[in-house]
DNA sequence: TAGGTTTGTTTCAAACTTGAACCAAGCCCG
DNA sequence: CGGGCTTGGTTCAAGTTTGAAACAAACCTA
């Protein structure tokens, strides 16, 4: 078959996308590396542990929610265990298992640099945007986010993410 | 004053579109490491390049044009340069200069690589979309576009890219 | 025109990402 | 039970990105 380019109408969305992602990204990067010393994704896996119960998830979980190979997330969390902002626990029920715990420094640091981050966003996002635009990104994103599916594993709906696989305690 | 914390529709939009893009860029990073053998900013640069007059351009203009850093752009344009896909160029109006020319080899693996890459951007993003939602994407990225905009230099209309800085020949 | 500033690019070390390979521990089934 | 397959995580080398520093040429300006 043969190719179906992209119409001017795409082509000006995906460049316009693409320039915007970039400059987004680095603009939160930047901001974060100074204020908190690390860049955007080391903050995003503070804040998915900080709204995990009690604050601590699987490894794989927590790569998953964040969308990243488990192999960046070891990476980030040895460096994150350094800095004393995330605790390595052993899974109880899984011996293979390694949890991330937020510790209350970690906390500590993510309420202190979420101010600023959160007005990053702001500035660079959503005061441009109406409240249309905002309603018409989540339309965008979640079915971009749909065609993913199934590409990872679902969770089990209803036990605690954290002893989540594994389904046997040991005793 | 107090910060002003994303309402739930915020962050609705801002989660579902941090988690696509990331899916995204990685899927195009795969296909093109696949089919290509670089990722998909090397893929851009070539793409630029292509574009650009006589398919050359000054090495500032195409980070510019390209969203990333100098620095960035010359390990990458180092990598392509290996591979024979761009060749460097002296610039002869500005000693300073330097010159990133796409060579006849890397407009060929461009064309070779192009139905893939747009093909899956197809598959991820537009076909999944609305006409009237790749407009409204268009609406959204270059609002957020124009927010950046002096943050770097604007280009002088008159005169081509390759040679537009340092308006005096040098005879 | 000398001296100081700006601009264009590269270099370097440190940090980060990638993907394949590896090591355990759980699981499955004869 | 005893392999063999799958799953959870880490490790390792190679590749990439970052940001600051270094350079060199061009551009003032007195």
């Amino acid at each position: 078959m043969t190719t179906r380019w992209l119409t001017p109408e795409e082509q000006r969305a995906w460049r316009a996308y693409i320039g915007a992602a970039l400059l987004m990204e680095d603009a939160l990067d930047r901001q974060l590396q100074q204020e908190a010393g690390m860049p955007h994704m080391y903050y995003s896996i503070l804040s998915v542990l900080s709204e995990a119960p009690e604050r601590r998830l699987r490894m794989t979980d927590l790569a998953e929610g964040l969308k990243i190979t488990r192999s960046r997330l070891t990476y980030a969390v040895t460096r994150l265990e350094k800095d004393g902002l995330v605790r390595r626990e052993h899974c109880r029920w899984d011996k293979r298992g390694s949890i991330a715990a937020l510790t209350d420094e970690g906390m500590t640091m993510l309420e202190r640099a979420a101010p600023g981050h959160v007005e990053t966003v702001r500035t660079l996002l959503f005061d441009r945007l109406t409240p249309e635009q905002v309603r018409q990104m989540e339309g965008i994103f979640s079915k971009v986010a749909e065609g993913f599916e199934g590409d990872a594993a679902q969770a089990a709906p209803d036990d605690v993410p954290w002893r989540r696989r594994s389904a046997k305690p040991c005793s």
